[in-house]
RNA sequence: CGGGGCGUAGCGUAGUCCGGUUAUCGCGCCUGGUUUGGGACCAGGAGGUCGCAAGUUCGAAUCUUGCCGCCCCGACCA
């Protein structure tokens, strides 16, 4: 079979970097640092859309949309916020461009200067509470759920498809709460809706955890996020959600009047996916092949490649094929037949298979005379000869079983690449020598985290919610500590 | 943004050190035919501002300068 990709072993990033290409999922620009979504990429992000807007639905939120422009000011408001956003900020200062004065060029109008610079959003809290002040008087107002799809931009110094870009796409939900409870109560809400999305729709594996003061998010009281484990032992930070506290709303001045008709600041959340999910979802399951996609995912579920003869063959197969199809698409399983007479039928499964379709039908002449059809498995490789029977119900079922099978292998995986280590030492040899997570103790102080992010490379990735007390003393400093954190190297 | 490497057809490349007719090869593409149960084969064909600009020279893919872009390594990050 000839080799399209570089496979893990021999460079793992640049097996990422083909596979992302090759799979036709996106492709760099011209523009620096941007990337084009190609269609096959784009399928994937409006399925996953189509299912995370259900569930932010159904947990009461709305969507709306808010400006891809935020004027400058609007930054200087939350000052931890500015910190943490200033220097990855694309400017707009002028609104019109003219012909240079010999004709060949165009050039800004110097003339057209903005009296106040527009700032391209990295986020859009700023804006959002602007608006929320306009919109909020009374505790009847509220709890204010909204979410919006959108793009932002950060200009990133080093990018990569989809994992990081100077410009990507994203969901941003910001709320607005009565109390502090009820906003950590959403902030732990929308963390479990992704959570559940990750592993049941991506059949990706996720730690739930609190990051440490150094990670939080520019203008957080609390950051929560979900830690995925990729497959070359380094961690993906594949969601967050923000309590917020008060600290927008004091920024841009949001009070309401409540029950007891007494002026308060609302309390107020945020929490974000992006198309950073679909680098997760590469390199979580996809192998030397090509892309590995769970079925809930996949823009293609089925395909139906036809081996033939001659014309007359492929037509009696197309029967056979056609009727197939329908069965499955009354099942709401996606189809795709390939009766492309300019590919040979080995080119189509290879192809298939960089593309990552979990299911793949062959029909052939022996096929039409035993009333049979050749089912293979993208996840396993596995091949078998099917009776026509009852296909379209072993088909479904299949489907859910290489859902179930890629998570299972994700989470056996993520598992055994956990590794519990009791000295600095230990800690070190694990990284190097057996990547993954690594669960330690760890003092509590930034002064002790950055220090071994600076020797390791390693940073705390989150501290487990679901973590137990246990006493122990932090593998840098030797001080007491009540907890095991969770470090890793990550993306 | 600092250090290193690289830009030659859609993709991957030879040629660059040491300047000299018509720029190499493979994949892909087009036409015709034979094929078709794991990336087919034969024959013919099309496709190039050698990243951009300026300079040196009788002559530049090749030398000089500037710019742009990409990749790798660092700092920063979802």
């Amino acid at each position: 079979m000839a080799k399209v990709l570089t496979s893990k072993e021999e460079n793992y990033s640049q097996w990422y970097n083909d596979l992302v290409v090759k799979a036709d999922l996106a492709e760099n620009s011209a523009v620096r640092g941007c990337m084009v979504i190609k269609p096959y990429g784009y399928a994937i992000w409006e399925k996953m859309q189509q299912v995370l807007d259900k569930m932010f639905k159904e947990t009461g939120h709305q969507n709306a949309y808010f400006p891809l422009f935020i004027p400058k000011s609007f930054f200087s408001k939350e000052a931890s916020h500015v910190d943490g956003f200033a220097k990855e900020c694309a400017v707009v200062t002028h609104y019109r461009l003219k012909n240079s004065e010999d004709g060949k060029s165009v050039i800004v109008d110097p003339d057209a200067k903005l009296e106040e610079e527009l700032i391209i959003r990295p986020t859009s809290e700023t804006i959002i509470w602007n608006t929320y002040k306009g919109w909020i008087q009374s505790y009847r107002d509220l709890p204010l759920l909204i979410n919006q799809w959108a793009n932002v931009v950060r200009w990133e110094m080093r990018t990569r498809l989809f994992l990081r870009t100077a410009e990507f796409l994203w969901q941003e939900g910001h709320t607005a709460h009565a109390t502090a409870q009820e906003a950590q109560e959403e902030t732990k809400r929308m963390l479990e809706v992704y959570e559940e999305f990750a592993q049941n729709t991506m059949a990706v594996p996720v730690i739930k955890g609190v990051k440490t003061e150094n990670e939080r998010f520019a203008g957080a009281i609390e950051t929560y996020c979900i830690e995925a484990l990729m497959q070359d032992g380094k961690a993906l930070q594949a969601g967050t959600s923000h309590f917020l506290g008060q600290n927008f709303a004091k920024a841009f001045d949001v009070q309401f009047a409540n029950k007891e008709g007494k002026l308060d600041y609302v309390w107020a959340t945020s929490w974000g996916v992006s198309t950073r999910l679909i680098g997760a979802l590469i390199m979580a399951h996809s192998d030397n092949d090509g892309l590995v996609l769970p079925p809930k995912l996949a823009p293609i579920q089925v395909v139906i490649v036809p081996i033939y003869k001659s014309e007359e063959e492929l037509n009696r197969i197309s029967t056979v094929a056609n009727k197939l199809k329908k069965e499955l698409e009354k099942k709401n399983i996606s189809v795709k037949y390939d009766n492309r007479d300019t590919q040979r039928p080995g080119f189509k499964f290879a192809e298939y298979e960089l593309k990552g379709v979990p299911v793949r039908i062959a029909i052939g002449a022996r096929d039409l005379e035993y009333n049979t059809v050749e089912v293979a498995r993208r996840d396993t490789k596995e091949k078998e000869t099917l009776s026509l029977v009852d296909l379209d119900a072993k088909i479904e079922h299949l489907l859910e079983n290489i859902q179930n099978n890629i998570y299972q292998k994700a989470v056996d995986f993520r598992d055994s690449n956990i590794t519990k280590v009791d000295s600095y030492q230990e800690f070190k040899n694990t990284l190097d020598n057996k990547p993954g997570f690594v669960l330690a103790h760890w003092d509590g102080t930034s002064e002790t985290e950055l220090k071994i992010k600076e020797e390791t490379k390693a940073t705390i990735r989150c501290i487990p919610l679901d973590n137990k007390l246990e006493d122990g003393i932090c593998i840098y400093s030797g001080k007491p500590s009540k907890q095991r954190v969770l470090f890793a190297r990550a993306y």
